[in-house]
DNA sequence: ACATTTTACGCAAACGTTTTCGTTAATAAA
DNA sequence: TTTATTAACGAAAACGTTTGCGTAAAATGT
């Protein structure tokens, strides 16, 4: 039951040897003689000797690890960029550190705080909502103009020159409401999220464009921005409500869908006969619903890989950091259930 | 477009003091002069010092951060017991820094080992899948050893006596089971883990006490091991197969809930006539799908605060590090639609 | 007037490493 | 035998902080 830490000096002391021979001993560095290189290993195994990170990032100068920051986890798409930028990463010999801002702007400073000043040599960010309400990204122009190696995926931040992989949200919403245009729906809602999201409000640029394009007039009472603070589902029953001849849902996310989707059952409509319903993300609710959601596929595994590949870019090459890369991960269309028609 | 890293030591020397008096004025020191501390202030802003982590931490042999360790983040429960802990620790002035193993032993360790040794104060964890398998915990024995807090939730490591917080699985596999033999259920199967899941075994230990205290005959073709590596669905329709007779799912957990729930709609089995089914776990899922899905609820987020709870108190006091504590979270039935009978 | 206290700062050790550069002793080359 | 080389190790600076202690000058007390 060893309490005290272990350190080099501390085995330099009992072995009667400097401080630089065990720690090059422990590199197996060929200034150190066989013998005395095994009598320091044998007694470190004994006593379990681990370096202390800190001190090796210190005097490294370098972590091998990187940063994520992410709004929330429950998020099925966050996680799967989170795995995809993993997989990326330890093949390269880099470890993961993951934190969650909430959301919150004030935790979103701290965590970049926290991260970039010792912790990691790269940063991997999906903006926090308040941070768009706010609009504040000082916390992050300062970590430019220190030439931190950086990358946003998904949620990135406006009006700023940054490294950044998403996907074509427009697009997506487009192919979406393009669908169900195509599957000869008549009037579509939107359920999308507040303006300053910029994801949603792309989305919803692609819902108009699609609609527009195809003749349709835009209707106000069509389109309802989710307020996350309130009931979503009461929020979804009154766009039932207010549109007694609806017949499609386009929903921004899989969870608006889903709950799209139970309403419609509560309230008797046959799917896809009376409604039609197309999510975003293809993740495991949009499998597992009855009827299964069709969905625009966001490929988050992919995003993560590719933002990481982006970030290591940056960082093993500073010069690069000049030149901020933008890459847009194509999305597709999922058809399933809820929008399949005979 | 400040680029060079800036420390202590330049500050100092840029306005002819001594490192100490900079340090000493940034922390309000009463030792340094008001018109020094404005003058260093002023200059610290304007050239955006952030103090180095690393160094710190160093110094103070204290992060105030707290490392957690999770097989994946894409399980609704986990999100939420690191929400539970992250809200704990916030509040008293801790950070959370996440890290995942996916499931397998040797990232484990290696997480372990990054987090233990220098980035955080205390460790939260729940074990990896392939750490049961292989039965080894000696990256936890040494962690015990060095008397580093230390707790674990959830799914704790056999045979060692450590701080955990977890749920009565048994209890919780009671409940479902008589639940369902209470609203008359005939054939009863269950749908767990390989066995040497921890919280598997213990959900179907539960199944089994229930049948047998209420008279039922236990029948191996009843109880699935699901093997997450092949189908899940063909494993399912395989119990389906092999039972006609079937009139009731309990599944440990919602992904299996909610693919019985799907496939039953494949099969025509009206809910709950022809089969009744009940989940693990009160995430999203279940709320959403049609017919709702019953199921115990964990409580997730309360195992991560009391789970933190504990962590901090270890912290603080070194002393009751001695006496392992163990909490168990209560479960509770939340029925729904996918049981309810007139 | 001198002694004492207070103010305002600097020095240097410490946290635990890595690494460059000496230095000594043993070995090889002349 | 003398000189050059190599092998094996140690001293010390450096990474960027914090903090106890020392000290000169200024302020206060007698």
């Amino acid at each position: 039951m060893r309490v005290e830490k272990i350190t080099l000096k501390k085995i330099a002391a009992s072995l009667n040897v400097s401080i630089s021979t065990v720690s090059k001993a422990l590199k197996d560095s060929h200034e150190i003689s066989d013998l005395t290189k095994k009598r320091i290993l044998d007694y470190v195994n004994e006593v379990g000797y681990r370096p202390n990170n800190l001190a090796v990032s210190l005097q490294r100068q370098r972590t091998m690890t990187i940063g994520v920051i992410v709004p929330e986890l429950v998020h099925h798409f966050f996680s799967r960029v989170i795995s995809g930028a993993e997989n990326y990463a330890s093949h390269a010999g880099y470890k993961l550190l993951i934190t969650m801002s909430n959301d919150e702007w004030e935790k979103e400073r701290q965590m970049t705080d926290l991260l970039t000043n010792g912790y990691v040599d790269g940063l991997l960010v999906s903006v926090a909502k308040q941070s768009f309400e706010k609009n504040n990204f000082m916390h992050f122009s300062t970590l430019l103009d220190r030439r931190f190696p950086l990358v946003f995926f998904d949620r990135t931040p406006s009006g700023l020159n940054v490294n950044k992989v998403t996907i074509n949200d427009v697009e997506g919403g487009y192919k979406a409401t393009k669908h169900l245009i195509d599957k000869g729906a008549q009037r579509i809602a939107i359920l999308t999220t507040p303006p300053h999201i910029s994801v949603g409000a792309d989305r919803e640029k692609g819902y108009k464009k699609a609609l527009l394009e195809a003749g349709y007039e835009l209707d106000s009472n069509l389109i309802f921005h989710i307020d996350e603070r309130a009931s979503i589902k009461e929020q979804i029953a009154k766009l039932f409500d207010l549109n007694p001849m609806l017949d499609a849902v386009f929903a921004v996310n899989e969870k608006y869908a889903a709950l799209t989707l139970k309403l419609a059952a509560q309230l008797n409509l046959k799917i896809t006969d009376d409604l039609m319903v197309i999510g975003f993300t293809d993740g495991f609710i949009s499998k597992s619903t009855t009827p299964s959601l069709s969905t625009i596929a966001q490929h988050g595994f992919e995003m993560g890989e590719k933002a990481m590949e982006i970030l290591l870019e940056k960082i093993e090459d500073k010069s690069s950091l000049n030149t901020p890369k933008s890459v847009i991960i194509p999305t597709n269309l999922v058809e399933r259930e809820s929008t399949r028609k005979p």
